[in-house]
DNA sequence: GGCCAGGTTCGCT
DNA sequence: AGCGAACATGGC
């Protein structure tokens, strides 16, 4: 095993911590992801070869900079700026958010949490395939059954390697998937449809048939169009791929329980917020509306007062992530 | 044990 | 167009 070092600047602001907590859902272990100790860890699938990407913040807020070492058997020089490409992918180093900003300062309803969420960017998938498969196993359950399944899909068939006596896991390929087969997939606690789903995706993909990676290059609609006309993928997953697998500043999963009920918390209504009522509300967001999903979201999932989950704001070795971020406001 | 969770499809009206 | 059922799992 070998190690190299680079160095990383990301668009500011960026909060790495905030980031790279949020990737794993504030939970320190999620899926391929792992954040302890200041240090987040993804073992990267780079054509036939995984490299262990360890990344920590070397910069401030306003001016961020990330440290990046790769753990890897002898690769070649042109396969890091594959991986160093993913690592920017993954936690979203690239992502501007003045915009989003300059939107969120003016909405009474959204400054706040902006303000106290200021340089989270959105981490997203390394590969379309892998937010469209997390996506579709996520369906219509609990967080806590998605993560759990997930998890299980990422053990069975991703691939791994062992690092300092830790063992890591990369996203499943395609092939592995497809290898699976429905007893397999089923075999894991996936549904019927689900596991039919995921293994025409996987298949067709492994034999060509399928290119999920050119959907970086179609407006919005018409990526939806085709990600809704394959069997199992509906517009919540659709729109999720936008977010977490395109990068796309203006997904929206309006039909999402989860979001709502935040938008009902945001917007102080007692009943619940209809999919109709929030997609209209959203447009005033748009073209940011990913980066409101899931500011929403970290809000949530951190406790923020008012905003429902605040048993679970206590994370990150028992220090509530909010606790840091709190102190922005003024 | 029942019911709801970060839905989707299919088969009915 | 709209409604209900089935589907697998986890937590309360």
């Amino acid at each position: 095993m070998e190690k190299t070092l680079f160095s990383l600047k990301p668009v500011p602001p960026y909060d790495f911590e905030l980031t790279a907590a949020y990737s794993t859902y504030f939970r320190g272990n999620y899926g391929t992801d792992q954040f302890h100790d200041g240090v987040f860890r993804r073992l990267l699938g780079v054509g036939d070869a995984l490299c262990l990407a360890s990344v920590s913040s070397s910069g401030v807020l306003d001016f961020p900079e990330v440290r990046v070492e790769l753990t890897h058997e002898t690769l070649k020089d042109e396969i890091f700026s594959v991986c160093l490409g993913l690592v920017s992918r993954v936690l979203g180093l690239d992502q501007c958010l003045d915009p989003f900003y300059s939107m969120a300062d003016v909405d009474p309803a959204l400054s706040e949490i902006a303000r106290t969420l200021r340089g989270l960017h959105l981490p997203q998938t390394a590969t379309v395939f892998e937010a469209l498969v997390l996506s579709i196993v996520g369906q219509g359950i609990s967080a806590q059954a998605a993560k759990r399944l997930r998890e299980v899909l990422i053990q069975a068939y991703g691939p791994s390697a062992e690092i300092a006596g830790r063992k890591y896991y990369a996203f499943p390929y395609p092939d592995r998937l497809a290898g699976a087969g429905m007893n397999g997939l089923r075999s894991i606690g996936l549904t019927k449809a689900k596991a039919e789903s995921v293994l025409s995706i996987a298949t067709e993909l492994a034999e060509g048939r399928l290119d999920l990676e050119s959907l970086r290059g179609r407006p919005d609609e018409e990526a939806i169009r085709i990600l809704t006309g394959i069997k199992g993928v509906g517009p919540w997953t659709a729109q999720w791929v936008l977010i977490r697998g395109l990068g796309r500043p203006d997904g929206f999963p309006c039909t999402d329980i989860a979001l709502l009920r935040a938008i009902a918390m945001l917007l102080g209504k007692e009943g619940p917020v209809k999919p109709s009522e929030a997609l209209e509300y959203s447009l005033r967001w748009s073209p940011y509306r990913s980066f409101v999903t899931a500011y929403l979201f970290a809000a949530y999932r951190m406790g923020m007062p008012n905003f429902g989950k605040q048993d679970k704001g206590k994370n990150l070795k028992g220090v509530s992530i909010f606790q840091r971020c709190e102190r922005r406001i003024s």
